[in-house]
DNA sequence: TAGATTGTTAATCGATTAACAATC
DNA sequence: TAGATTGTTAATCGATTAACAATC
């Protein structure tokens, strides 16, 4: 197939495509079919070779996909094959336990640079990096070359950081602030709210016994 | 309309109406139409109108939707109007990160119990509560009623935890591990691995000067 | 009454799945 | 060759958006 507009569906799924890859290659397994890729991943067959098919033929008819060839085409794709730095925002419990992953984001991506407002926050250490205060923010944005930023800071302060980051000329942001943060096109923004993710869950929550079908 | 299965997009956009008419409520603000809602969050006006008339007529023709009726039909839907205790395995940084969560879902939603496998970690204290050994979980769940869970273990632990927990007959999983969990159907599991989200965030950088357009 | 805005139907758009020729 | 599995087209399914009568 090739190039088109690529959904964010696919997209999103890329990543969870190269993590079973990368399980399977640590097995050490060398050949995996859409099939079985499927059924991992709960995901129709026909699904995973069309997304994949997106972005070049990688398979082998009468075979599967070769696993590491797999893994360095899809790394490709996500721009994961160039070392990426990101930055945090806000250095409160969720940003330290965010940064403990840098082990899990391993080769490529890796947060470089922390921030915080608050001054007695300023200058302790989280992992291996120094906290460091927001007017330092741009500078050190452009020296590492950094491009993706993580927020991590109270509700209040989100979009204040948001239009800090965006000046500072950060392309990508993960919020995890409970609000939807306004930015111009161009600038792409993932909602990572888990409190969201919690509400929705209680949806699905069978109904008790007093409670039967409904009317609201 | 009425009835009907309902999404799971819409299901997953009523906790962000939610948030945004909590704060109109704060802000005292009585009414709002679709058209503001869309314009603050994003959305379709026409999608906004269609989402709630799955679940009932909340709005009145001319005027809009009043806001605090329209949070408690919210509220209702997603359960929300009556106390709902979630678990927490997993006591470690990121696990303790949520836990300060408390506050934000306050009301109804709380984490009311926490457990960890590592030995050294039982007994100790994350905010309020106790973190207590695996073998207690089953009786805590039933004990305490609780239908959610969070699961903030390591990766290698996560489809074990899974399995303990809904053997103690848990309904619904937030998954922070990096991994798909096997569960039986009737068991709702959100997965919300932020190493995932972050890696589709780099697919969307914009390509570099050495980079031009690609084959791959 | 005139203006605003809902609830809902119909139209559109997009994503998923089935089916199959090509081929390893 | 026979069996397996891809890449891709066509069919299906579902979700979003436009449009508008009803009505506050």
């Amino acid at each position: 197939m090739k190039s088109d507009k690529i959904s964010e569906a696919v997209v999103r799924r890329l990543p969870v495509y190269l993590r079973f890859l990368n399980d399977l290659h640590k097995r050490e397994i060398a050949t995996v079919s859409s099939q079985e890729l499927g059924q991992r991943l709960d995901l129709n067959p026909a699904q995973i070779r069309k997304d994949l098919a997106y972005f070049g033929d990688f398979g082998r008819k009468g075979i599967g996909y070769d696993v590491p060839y797999l893994i360095e085409k899809i790394r490709h794709i996500l721009k994961l094959d160039q070392q990426i730095n990101v930055v945090l925002v806000g250095a409160g419990n969720l940003g330290q336990a965010l940064s403990n992953y840098n082990i899990y984001l391993k080769d490529t991506m890796k947060i470089t640079a922390v921030f915080d407002s608050y001054p007695p926050k300023i200058g302790t250490k989280i992992n291996t990096l120094t906290v460091q205060p927001m007017d330092e923010l741009a500078s050190t944005v452009r020296e590492q070359g950094i491009r993706i930023a993580i927020i991590t800071v109270p509700e209040q302060e989100a979009q204040k950081v948001a239009d800090i980051l965006i000046e500072a000329g950060i392309e990508a942001i993960l919020n995890f602030a409970p609000v939807i943060l306004k930015t111009p096109s161009g600038i792409r923004v993932h909602a990572a709210d888990f409190t969201t993710d919690l509400q929705s869950l209680a949806y699905y929550l069978h109904e008790g016994k007093d409670e039967e079908e409904h009317e609201y």
